[in-house]
DNA sequence: CGACGCTTTGACACAACTCAACAACCGTGG
DNA sequence: CCACGGTTGTTGAGTTGTGTCAAAGCGTCG
């Protein structure tokens, strides 16, 4: 497999240059890739099966669903993202995985993931540091939520998402495919369905986006970045 | 130094029983502790110098500030969690941290951590783990915010933090000292100090638990985890 | 004593939620 | 082809939770 087929390894590759034996034991490490059908769970949470999967295409969330019922998703992993490395480590996953298209995934198995460590150093620091990038995600959506009303927290949440997509080539500078619904956006962004419609609704209005058909259009990229306190990534993070 | 003097050691001790090598290796990882003045800052955000930091004793917060001048508390870290560990791998760091009580830590320098990977695996797999725990409370943290209201986040708050502060031996069953002022904890819950004096009243009244003067006590555990939708943790991830 | 940091309280405003109903869309099957 | 049900989106009215503003109480420290 060369780099550009498998994801996780494009992604890996932009952090250290790779050797070939360490992509060929990417490759190895990862199973054939499968199919996951829409809602499917990958990983239940509680679960102590030590499985991860690399998704390759397609789109899904993380989550957590609440003792009365409601759910908050954490967040969307886009194709080369890990899902569920934790639960490779923490032996329980503290959360679940849903596919929310249909969608490839090529599973990990947990006892070769923990065999880099010992025969490819360079390798699991790149892991390492692909779950830092993670963690530094669920960080902004955390400080969104905490200390933005919802109209400023929707602008963030699609721009934070665009400037994610554009990275592996899924988004134009202003435009994108989004197969999130309104109740999807709800629970990531801890609103009521109801309330993000009239969120989306007002930024439509006001000429700044407009999330129609599966489609996110923005039409004033300047303005919604001043509304949503977006500040322009840095990715030079390269070592 | 022996396992128990250093609260990192200690802390990965618990994962993988650690060597006389790897302990070794972790004493000459970090500097001599340091102490860290009150409100005086560790990194700050966008800060390149790659530093990091074991708390060793008081206690922390990390943080991101908002560009109209609030902020989001991320996290409190207790003595043995690293500060500051993302930023030794991204090469800025997202966010801030900066002491809460007169604290000591010690530096760790960067490149030292980077040799750990190609010297030590198992430890390097003991770091990565430690980072997993940390990303998994601030996903706890974002369930917290965004699908609980402010009594029930509160509760849960409180839980949590008794929880970590038992498992490093700084609280009792039901009462550990806790330095966090109403500020500092409604930039931690995202809500308004006032607001959280108001919550802290009602949980007063209703005789589930207390603070005052530094110091949280728990009068009703059962009725305050129910409120709160905890639930106890499961700590039998060694692997 | 005054100054300061933190807590407490009340009155009011506003953001977001809930409930209820309806409209648009889409695939399915008659 | 149209009727249908299910899913998703839209809107209004009323309620509740949380924020804002303003002021006062309290303890500590200089």
């Amino acid at each position: 497999m060369q780099v550009g087929a498998d994801r996780l390894a494009a992604k890996l590759n932009s952090f250290v240059q790779l050797t070939e034996q360490e992509l060929d034991c990417l490759t190895r490490l990862q199973s054939r890739p499968s199919s996951v059908k829409v809602g499917h769970a990958l990983v239940q949470e509680g679960q102590t099966g030590h499985k991860a999967f690399i998704l390759q295409a397609g789109w899904a969330c993380s989550f957590k669903i609440m003792r009365d019922g409601s759910r908050q998703i954490i967040g969307f992993p886009i194709p080369g993202d890990c899902i569920g490395l934790r639960s490779v480590l923490l032996r329980t996953s503290d959360h679940s995985f849903a596919a929310l298209t249909e969608a490839t995934v090529s599973g990990v198995d947990a006892s070769r993931m923990m065999a880099i460590f010992t025969e490819f150093p360079r390798l699991a620091a790149a892991i390492l540091w692909a779950a830092s990038r993670e963690e530094a995600m669920v960080v902004e959506h955390l400080v969104n939520i905490g200390r933005r009303n919802a109209l400023e927290r929707t602008a963030n949440f699609f721009l934070e998402l665009g400037e994610r997509l554009r990275l592996v080539g899924m988004a134009s500078d202003t435009a994108y495919a989004c197969p999130l619904n309104q109740y999807v956006l709800a629970d990531a962004l801890g609103l009521s369905a109801i309330h993000v419609n009239r969120v989306l609704r007002q930024l439509r209005e006001r000429g700044l986006m407009t999330l129609k058909g599966g489609q996110v259009v923005i039409h004033d990229v300047a303005a919604l970045e001043r509304l949503g306190g977006f500040e322009q990534q840095d990715h030079m993070d390269r070592v």
